[in-house]
RNA sequence: GCCCCUGUAGUUCAACGGAUAGAACGCCAGCCUUCUAAGCUGGACAUAGAGGUCCGAUUCCUCUCGGGGGCACCA
């Protein structure tokens, strides 16, 4: 039950029968949480958004619709307050009456239609497999990833996909970089000149690198050997991303897609064919341009440079050209970092140009800064000073550093103090809510041995409490019963406005209000076990599982 | 110079334009004969500055000051 499109939905047909000019009108209803922990729990500022439009007071306005609206199931009043808020009031024996449901839903509590089927693309990380996948990439990896299970969650049909740029001339630098430190491990004095990349990983790949054809005295072919070993080299990198990102770091991804295959297809020809045919194209300085700027970016962009050669632009307008037209993706997402931001203004273009414009979103993941020791750690793929994501991973651990990623909103900047990071994992917020779980656990294994002992009745058997139990709900259990019916809202919330770190927060106060109910309330007492308590706590799993693993946290059973 | 993001407790972060601005860490004071004290309870501490729009602004607009990033016939 998502109490808030509930609210929504009354509310609306009610205003337009109460008032009919506003049929016609969009208007909006905005429903909320008031701050207070006081039992009343939804607010509904409908009537100030209303007042304008029905030239009345919002008081007034509030006042009609609490009167026409009714006793709705859920809520056992409507208060109207200053300036116009109507609170609406939970019933206490509907909240308990709720329990039996979570229990019977399960894994599938909180999920809804709300995506109708809708065809959704989460495209993420797409780092060069030139290098390490960086801290930053696993900001953006962690987001998408539970973005596109949130999306799933809301009844999207999901996508999610990695672009592989292996094409163009950094491929044939990391070539170059593996082959001349295999000479140089050969013995063979060859420079090693600054454009090539350093890091540990060009010393790993050339340690397996083995060139039997390519015997000591072939230096002077450089070209001709790293252009025979680059399809190999590269396969090793993606490789090796695949392994770290699915595997390690347990990020799904369906599809792997090669930039390549665009232009094997033929739909980079395709592209520029169609441009051209309407005319978007044009020749300058010898290169040909798009004119992107007459669709809101900045200038035109090159597409094919002097030299004939292609620009990554134009495979990127064919690779969401056939996101669209060829796969029909009803909406992509884009995950960038933000060092792509001045990218935005073109691609937008190009899918105007394209006629799929208003479909593609891009969000930007701000930078990651690491600190240590109150200074910023540089990083830097030349000097090879970087940390990499994998070994942050080793460090802190997966589920706090995911926990840690996603609890920040992806548009501001973040600083991962990594003394803290190590130093004080255990303090990290992922344990308090892993910590509730288990507790959980612990009370639910002593509790099934109980219910076992007395009875042969099964334990997921299912039944409405008596109409008499829910009335002496403690306060703690209202609170906690309440922060369990926002989860189907709170999936719905991100899969609209894409705030996933709303996500660890939620985790945060549903452990929060766990951990008070389990000092304040009893589950088993006297060697009893409480019947509507139990269903408390076994929801309380429920939830608590489905939204780590959204965020793809461990629920560990003890700790 | 132009563009984007950002400025909230000592620190790292929250807060669809709404009610008393929330957490966590750190600090101070308490709570274990009963389901895991990785917990609970109480206390101190914050919207960079100046205008504007609004019934109402941390949120939107303008300016100032700070922090980060981007402005290729690279990817």
């Amino acid at each position: 039950m998502n109490l808030k499109l509930y609210l929504q939905k009354k509310l609306e047909k009610t205003i337009k029968t109460v008032w009919p000019e506003t049929a016609d009108k969009n208007f909006e209803i905005e429903i909320n949480y008031p701050p207070d922990i006081k039992f009343g729990e939804y607010t509904s500022n409908v009537a100030l958004k209303l007042a304008p439009l029905v030239r009345q007071s919002a008081i007034e306005i509030a006042n009609q619709i609490k009167d026409k609206i009714g006793k709705l199931p859920a809520f056992s009043g409507v208060e109207v307050v200053q300036p116009g808020f109507l609170n609406f009031y939970l019933d206490k024996k509907w909240l308990a009456r709720q329990l039996p449901l979570i229990l019977m839903e399960k894994e599938k509590y909180g999920r809804s239609d709300f995506g109708r089927g809708k065809k959704v693309q989460v495209e993420f990380v797409s780092a060069n497999p030139t290098g390490p996948i960086h801290v930053g990439n696993g900001r953006g990896g962690f987001m998408g990833d539970a973005l596109a299970n949130i999306l799933q969650y809301a009844g999207y049909r999901v996508q999610r996909e990695y672009y592989v740029n292996d094409v163009g001339k950094q491929v044939g630098i990391l070539a170059e970089s593996v082959l001349r430190r295999y000479w140089q491990h050969q013995g063979i004095k060859i420079e090693y000149p600054e454009y090539c990349y350093q890091g540990k990983y060009i010393e790993e790949l050339a340690a397996k690198l083995f060139l039997p054809n390519y015997k000591l005295n072939h230096v002077h072919k450089l070209e001709e050997v790293r252009d025979k070993i680059k399809g190999r080299i590269l396969q090793k990198m993606i490789g090796n991303v695949k392994r770290l990102l699915e595997k390690k770091l347990k990020i799904k991804y369906d599809r792997w897609f090669s930039e390549k295959s665009l232009y094997n297809s033929g739909e980079v020809d395709r592209v520029i064919q169609f441009l051209k045919s309407q005319h978007w194209l044009y020749k300058s300085e010898g290169a040909i341009w798009l004119k992107t700027k007459e669709f809101g970016d900045d200038k035109d962009r090159v597409l094919i440079k002097a030299d004939g050669e292609p620009v990554y632009f134009l495979s990127d307008i064919a690779y969401h050209w056939n996101k669209f037209t060829k796969r029909g993706f009803d909406k992509v997402i884009d995950i960038w970092g933000a060092d792509h931001h001045g990218y935005m203004g073109r691609m937008q273009a190009a899918m105007k140009i394209i006629g799929h414009s208003g479909k593609l979103d891009i969000l930007i993941v701000q930078l990651v800064r690491l600190v240590s020791r109150g200074q910023e750690v540089r990083m830097s793929k030349r000097s090879g000073t970087f940390i990499t994501l994998e070994e942050l991973v080793d460090q802190v651990g997966l589920d706090a550093a995911r926990f840690f990623f996603l609890m920040h909103d992806f548009n501001t900047h973040m600083d991962f103090d990594l003394d803290l990071a190590k130093k004080k994992s255990k303090d990290n917020p992922v344990f308090y809510v892993q910590y509730a779980h288990a507790r959980i656990c612990s009370i639910i294994k002593k509790a099934k041995i109980l219910i076992q002992g007395k009875s042969k009745k099964k334990l997921h058997k299912v039944k409405l409490p008596p109409s008499n139990q829910s009335a002496d709900l403690e306060p703690s259990e209202v609170i906690l019963i309440k922060e369990l019916l926002k989860w189907p809202e709170l999936v719905v919330d991100i899969a609209g406005n894409y705030q996933v770190n709303k996500l660890p927060f939620y985790a945060i106060d549903l452990a929060t209000n766990f951990h008070d109910f389990y000092t304040k309330c009893r589950v088993i007492d006297g060697g009893k076990v409480n019947e509507r308590r139990y269903q408390i706590i076994q929801a309380s799993q429920i939830v608590l599982q489905n939204c780590l693993a959204a965020m793809g946290v461990d629920a560990p059973e003890r700790m």
